[in-house]
DNA sequence: TGAATTTACTTGTCTTGTTAAGTAATATCG
DNA sequence: CGATATTACTTAACAAGACAAGTAAATTCA
């Protein structure tokens, strides 16, 4: 009984693909004071609309308590505003505001550059399909 | 110039999958008392044998600060050994125990079931492709 | 209706992630 | 040879990940 070589490894794979693709971004992000997570909450907050907690973390792959801690000091520097739920008092709902817009039109450029720069070393056939494969991957244990 | 939708931004996608399939690892190394990195570090020792920090760290995804910390708790539980290294006194090398080869052991079974559930469930060939889009992608930029 | 659950967060504690700065050993270059 | 990099970690400080426990607002159900 014995373990999968580390590169064969799903989790593995998946987390050492991740590094390599964010080392740009992190670069990008770098340059703009914003960390990797809460560049996540604002782009799901500005493609999904106002939603709750529960639904931000996890659509953005956060931890509740993580996202409590984010969400206080994202909502100091101008990016968002949570509001009490009109019909249920426990919810919180989330909604970007124009200046955290504005945070993502001014890194849009960069980071769709780095998306094509991976594009045409990849193969843009290759990327849909590992795309997809992924995405059947994490709608497969719902 | 607008951003990818977040399900088809490779870092998320690559994140999303990443937290989908370490559902049941996490269930499995809860009943350890090993966290996920610790797991990782001693299945790259076991696998590739006595080497440096920072290649241990590059091999791991983890970084040298995490990596100096984690080693000196795991040393303590005594699931690996440092010694100064011989030709360069700056290099240190690590090595597994008996006592870390023995929790890999123990959880080589269970650890398998959970990667073969997966392939079942997501298909052999299905899965295979996507290790090899996954290896491609990261050999991309090194 | 009201006691017991459940839900939606929040708080606390500890580990790990991340960046910057520090230290000691080795390598390089004049 | 000696001053100056460079390398291989270590330490420090703060943000974020993870799990447990706490709180207040719904919901369920006897």
């Amino acid at each position: 009984m014995s373990l999968r070589r580390t590169d064969r490894s799903l989790p593995i794979a998946l987390l050492r693909a991740r590094e390599t693709v964010m080392a740009p971004v992190r670069v990008m992000l770098s340059n703009s004071g914003i960390s990797e997570q809460k560049w996540r909450v604002i782009r799901v907050l500005d493609e999904s609309g106002p939603m709750e907690q529960t639904a931000l973390a996890h659509a953005a792959c956060l931890l509740l308590p993580s996202l409590t801690r984010m969400l206080r000091s994202m909502e100091e520097e101008g990016l968002l505003t949570r509001t009490v739920g009109t019909d249920d008092k426990r919810k919180s709902i989330v909604s970007i505001t124009e200046a955290g817009r504005k945070v993502l039109r001014d890194h849009a450029g960069a980071s769709a550059a780095i998306a094509a720069d991976l594009e045409a070393r990849f193969g843009a056939e290759r990327l849909e399909e590992l795309l997809d494969l992924l995405e059947a991957l994490t709608d497969q244990e719902t």
